[in-house]
DNA sequence: CTTGGAATGTCAACAAGGCTGACGTAACCT
DNA sequence: AGGTTACGTCAGCCTTGTTGACATTCCAAG
C-alpha cells in the first residue's frame, strides 16, 4: 500500500501517519480557533455555548428554537438554559410566532449584534491570518476536507447556511 | 478590498463571507471529527478528556504529567482526575521517575493500547474517507490552514509530535 | 548540612454545560 | 374531541473545566 494505485496516483497521503497528523492538526487548530472568542466570552461571564447560540441566531434571524436545536445538536434543556440568560440579559429577543404561535422566533437585539460582531471579528481575524498565510489553493483544500468530514446532517445545515449567506 | 492586490492576485478568498464559511466548516467538521470516538468512549464510561490523555500518552510513552499538561492545556487537577481513573482501570501505568522522583512517567498498558487502537481506528477511518474524497492536494491545503491557525505553543507541540512520529 | 523555594502531584469544592426523565401548557391539525 | 407538536421548566446526574490548600521531592544558597 506504499504507493501506486488507481490512475497511477500516489496514495501516500492516506497512510496512518498522515492521518494521525491530520487528527492532531484538527485538535491543536480547534484550540486556536476557539481561543480568542473564549477570552472575550469569559470577560462577560459567558461560555462557548452562548457563542454558538449567538452565532447561529445571527446567521438566521427569526429562526425557531427547534431549528437551532438541530443545528447545535444539544438537548432543549441545555439550549434553554443558555437562551434564557441571553434573553434576560437583553441580547436575544424571543417573539411568539405569528403563523404558528407555538413557535418562538429568535433574533439578536442591538446589544446581541454588538457582541456577535465582537466575537466574530476576533474569530475572523485569526481565520483571515491563517487563510492569508496558506493561500487560496490551500483554503480550497481546507474546506473540501472539512466538508467531507462532516456528518450528513451537519453537512445539510452547513450547505443551507452557505447558500443563504453567500 | 474586493479584488486585485499584490502581484495581481485575487483576494476574494479573504472576504468576510469566505471567512465565515471557514468558521462554520470548522464547527461542523469538528463535530464529525469527535463523533465516532465519543460513541466508543460513552460505551465504556469515558469522555473526550480520557481520549486526549490516552492519545498523547500513546504518542509519547513515558511522558511526564507536566508535559502532558502543556500539550492538553488544562489544569493539573483536571488532568489528574482523568488520569486517576485510567490508572485505576488499568489502562495507564504511572511510574515514579528514577532521576527525579517528583515526576510520574506515564505509559499505556496493554489494555490501554487496545482502547487507543480502537479509538484511533474509528477516527482514522473518518479522516481517511475525508482525505480520499478530497484528494491529496486538498489534504495539503487542509493541513497548511490548520497549522496557520494554531497558537504558537500548540504549533510547537504539533511539530514535535509530527517529527517524532513521521 | 540545613533550610527555603520551586516543581510536581493530590485532595476538596465549585461552576459550566452536557445529559435523561417527567410534566405542563398552548396551539395546531385531523 | 383527541392526538401531536413546540416550547418551557423542574430535578438530578455526569464530565470536565476551574481555584485553593497541601504534601512530597529536589536543588541551591547559606
Amino acid at each position: 500500500m506504499a504507493e501506486g494505485g488507481p490512475g497511477g496516483e500516489s496514495l501516500l497521503f492516506l497512510t496512518d501517519d498522515q492521518l494521525r497528523k491530520g487528527i492532531e492538526a484538527m485538535f491543536f487548530a480547534y484550540r486556536g480557533f476557539t481561543a480568542d472568542p473564549d477570552r472575550i466570552l469569559a470577560e462577560k461571564g459567558y461560555g462557548r455555548a452562548h457563542h454558538r447560540a449567538i452565532h447561529f441566531i445571527n446567521r438566521s434571524p427569526g429562526t425557531t428554537v427547534n431549528n437551532l436545536l438541530s443545528i447545535l445538536g444539544v438537548t432543549k434543556q441545555s439550549l434553554n438554559r443558555v437562551l434564557r440568560t441571553l434573553v434576560e440579559d437583553g441580547l436575544v429577543e424571543s417573539r411568539v410566532g405569528e403563523r404558528d404561535r407555538r413557535e418562538r422566533h429568535l433574533t439578536l437585539t442591538e446589544d446581541g449584534r454588538a457582541l456577535e460582531a465582537h466575537l466574530s471579528d476576533a474569530q475572523r481575524k485569526r481565520m483571515r491570518a491563517a487563510f492569508r498565510t496558506a493561500g487560496p489553493e490551500a483554503v480550497s483544500g481546507f474546506r473540501q476536507v472539512l466538508e467531507a468530514m462532516m456528518d450528513a446532517d451537519m453537512h445539510r445545515h452547513y450547505t443551507r447556511l452557505k447558500e443563504a449567506g453567500g
